[in-house]
RNA sequence: GGUCCAGUAGGCUAAUGGCAGACCCUCUCGUUUACACCGAGAUGACGGAGGUUCGAUUCCUCUCUGGACCACCA
């Protein structure tokens, strides 16, 4: 036996698939009702190599988008996710840059021009693994059609009135001068110093605590809780502010805490979001003492110019100075920091644009509800994101590298202008525009912010069919995609097909869960990640997505190596059983008048059959593997073979006729039905064995099998009887020579019941050579040893 | 604090309103016609308490434990 090389076998089909397009899509097939099954495949980002999260969920929908293809036709396009903020850091790191230092135009060319060297190598990670996109139609989220669409969807919406700009205050990082998104921040665990401190009301001290003193000069109000008696007769008057001595209202609300600190609440402008909610729904006016980079301005008086931490230090000794501090004390408590600079965040209040939709919750809802959730509990976290939702999204980031806002303000009346469709993909920085409104002469300002990726990833749907002259329309048969960005990616898509054409984006979504390891999740940040890479180079694709295959969707899956392992052994197993097969096997076209033995065992199959298209149905491509899986080795290999064997090398004509038929037929189905998992090991299989009878170019385009029709299938009852009767006394002579210490093949005179005799009559033959009986006797069981 | 998910042998995992099934580990045995990257066999499990039911691992309630997401963090 000749040592099977995997990477040989791999890479050997890899290349076939390409070569003859076996996955490329054909434009030119859609006609009419031809219903095409189409996938809105996630574009990875481009930060590297392939992580191990990748390689489970995109093996687990490439088993649906397999099997699907097996049943008719699949629109399965290829994309890349290439304009966040991971691709920037991967690009400044690779260049050694900063792209703050640069100017937008330099620094996207810089981006574009790494990409194109880096993105190939990374795809191919994607085609190792076995993935069946079809990889020519691809688009990038950064490319100039994609550009084109995203700004293309901005206009609309703009001219819609579903986007507007306000000054708002944000997330912003001092350190990075940009506002950053919700999903950038981290928790820190910090020990910080909480001062009681003394301020004035109606005469007397009035104590406040606060980790943050240095905010005191933007304090605009206090707050006090309604039920809190102690601070009753002060509502509806002022407090006057330690050391800048300004006066400032004096508000009840609710979300005081009595307990907490002296129960007296300081509003600042703003320290954080509780602030800014506080101050919206007060409508106090605000004063911002803090720059965006960092340091505070004019209105901080005596801290001018100081830096955060600095002003802080010095208001404290100010305040110690004037004995206004009453006890101080170190507390734990978290603060979000940005997760690049580890910096604590601020809030500034900065220009931004807003998609509204905050007006369209209910609506939001019901189209999530309009589609079909696996597994189904996933919508209720849709559902409860978008109930909790308290911002309009925000889609525009002080960066450089994105798709340009393409917008203009008049600096005269204030009117913005947006680019005309025609114009699309633009920059505004590049091109310069006069206001149309007050027909002033200067040039309206460009807008130097650009769009968030999610505006952009929102529309991969459109994004793909752009590249089919959009001969695939929304909604998408299906969206596969991992949890933890349904609140992101999912909803951001649910959301743009509405506001654009009032559909849902696809008509199922299917979530993946997560790799761990010890019960957590594996990132490269908590540092537990294993390389995809890696395992693939040792035990090979088919391997690990034998593995990914293990997992219902939606389930986070531990990682342990024996688990590829066995889908090694599965890849070797049926390459042998293949060969043994085929050694002595003349291809049987027609169904031969069926031995009783392999009618039965077809019987079987067919059920398998049954099953595995049901759950495969179902996306369940796990209970799919499992009823195939063991199908092959329980019945087919330790049963069957084993039976027939004896009838293959001895048989008369018509004995090896009905057992060639059921081999070939089941060992084709299984095959198959493997197809979607196992990608690699079927092909080759399928081309050694079976095309040559098949006559189709690949396994992965042939048919998913349908059951065999067999004659007496009506009385399945007695035939299951009947089988699973011949397998238990198979099974029992086994335990028998074992523990007897025998070898399974020792010879034996084999007792059984009358009743089990006259059962089982059409079989004897086959039963006594795979128990090795010299004779079978009716009487009570018993296993003679000769 | 809220929402959701999950608790099955030493480890990982499956199905099921009525004998809980694999795999890895452990132990025993086996190799003249596919496979030692093997085969056969053995040992071993439903977190706890209540309820519904003739019957609950499964359905319901509570509880404990773990995980995810969100919120809070003066």
């Amino acid at each position: 036996m000749p040592e099977i090389n995997i990477k040989e076998i791999e890479e050997k089909w890899r290349k076939y698939w390409e070569k003859e397009k076996i996955y490329a899509f054909d434009k030119t097939k859609i006609k009419g009702k031809n219903k095409i099954y189409s996938i809105d495949t996630p574009p990875p980002t481009v930060s590297g190599e392939m992580h191990i999260g990748h390689a489970f969920s995109y093996s687990q929908q490439d088993f649906i988008v397999r099997y699907k293809r097996m049943n008719g036709s699949v629109f399965y396009p290829f994309g890349t996710d290439d304009n966040g903020l991971p691709t920037e850091r991967l690009v400044e790191k690779i260049n050694n840059v900063k792209s703050k230092n640069m100017s937008r135009k330099e620094f996207i060319e810089l981006c574009l021009k790494t990409l194109k060297k880096i993105t190939p190598e990374f795809i191919e990670d994607w085609k190792i693994l076995g993935i069946s996109a079809d990889y020519n139609t691809y688009y990038s989220t950064i490319d100039k059609n994609s550009q084109k669409i995203s700004q293309e969807s901005f206009v609309e919406l703009f001219n819609k009135k579903q986007i507007y700009k306000q000054e708002f205050p944000s997330i912003w990082c001092v350190e990075c001068q940009t506002s950053i998104a919700q999903a950038e921040l981290e928790d820190k665990e910090q020990n910080t110093l909480f001062s009681t401190i003394k301020f004035k009301a109606d005469g007397k001290d009035l104590l406040i605590a606060t980790t943050r003193p240095e905010l005191l000069p933007a304090c605009i109000a206090v707050f006090v809780n309604p039920k809190d008696k102690r601070y009753k007769n002060l509502v509806g008057k002022k407090a006057k502010v330690p050391v800048f001595n300004h006066e400032v209202p004096i508000l009840e609300d609710s979300s005081a805490d009595i307990e907490k600190g002296t129960g007296v609440l300081m509003i600042c402008s703003y320290g954080d979001k509780f602030d800014v909610d506080a101050i919206n729904r007060h409508k106090l006016n605000v004063k911002i003492i803090l720059n965006q980079d960092g340091t505070l301005n004019e209105k901080a008086g005596i801290l001018k110019g100081l830096r955060i931490k600095e002003a802080r230090k010095k208001i404290l000794e100010e305040l110690e100075k004037h004995n206004l501090i009453t006890e101080k004390k170190h507390i734990s408590n978290n603060v979000n920091i940005h997760d690049k600079c580890g910096t604590e965040i601020e809030f500034i209040p900065t220009a931004q644009w807003f998609i509204k939709i905050l007006d369209k919750k209910e609506q939001l809802i019901k189209q999530g509800k309009k589609i079909k959730w696996y597994p189904e509990y996933m919508f209720k976290r849709y559902e409860n994101w978008v109930k909790g939702l308290e911002w309009d999204w925000n889609i525009s980031r002080d960066r450089h590298f994105g798709i340009p806002i393409p917008a203009w303000q008049c600096e005269k009346c204030k009117n913005i202008i947006v680019a005309d469709k025609e114009e699309l993909p633009i920059d505004p920085l590049q091109v310069k525009k006069k206001c149309p409104k007050c027909k002033s002469e200067v040039n309206a300002t460009p807008e130097t912010k650009v769009l968030d990726t999610w505006a952009t990833s929102s529309l991969t749907p459109q994004l793909a069919s752009s590249l089919i002259d959009n001969k695939i329309i929304i909604p998408y048969s299906l969206r596969p995609q991992a949890h933890d960005i349904i609140r992101t990616w999912a909803f951001y898509t649910i959301t743009k097909s509405y506001l654009h054409e009032n559909k849902i984006p696809w008509e199922d979504i299917v979530i993946s869960g997560f790799v761990t390891l010890q019960g957590e999740k594996m990132s490269k940040s908590k540092g537990n990640a294993i390389k995809p890479q890696e395992i693939i180079d040792k035990y090979g694709a088919d391997a690990i997505r034998y593995w990914a295959a293990s997992s219902k969707l939606g389930e986070d899956l531990e990682y342990q190596e024996k688990d590829v392992i066995t889908g090694r052994k599965f890849v070797t197993k049926i390459l042998n059983a293949t060969n043994f097969v085929f050694m002595n096997l003349n291809y049987q076209e027609k169904m031969p008048k069926l031995h009783e033995t392999d009618r039965l065992f077809l019987i079987q199959l067919n059920k398998a059959i049954s099953q595995a298209t049901q759950a495969f149905d179902n996306y369940n491509y796990s209970q799919a593997k499992q009823i195939v899986d063991s199908f092959f080795w329980q019945i087919f290999s330790d049963n069957y073979l084993e039976i027939v064997k004896n009838r293959v090398y001895n048989g008369t004509k018509e004995e090896k006729a009905s057992a060639f038929y059921a081999l070939y037929n089941s060992l084709l189905a299984i095959v198959k039905m493997m197809a979607p998992i196992t990608p690699y090991i079927t092909e080759e299989i399928y081309q050694n064995h079976f095309k040559k009878h098949e006559k189709i170019n690949s396994i992965h385009l042939t048919k998913w099998p349908d059951e065999l029709k067999l004659p007496g299938i009506k009385e399945r009852k007695e035939d299951d009887k009947q089988w699973n009767k011949l397998l238990e006394i198979i099974t029992k002579v086994r335990q028998e020579k074992s523990l007897a210490k025998k070898s399974v093949k020792a010879d034996i005179i084999l007792h059984i019941s009358g009743e089990d005799n006259k059962l089982l009559k059409n079989l004897i033959q086959d039963l006594k050579t795979v128990t090795a009986s010299k004779d079978i006797k009716e009487g009570s069981f018993r296993v003679e040893f000769l």
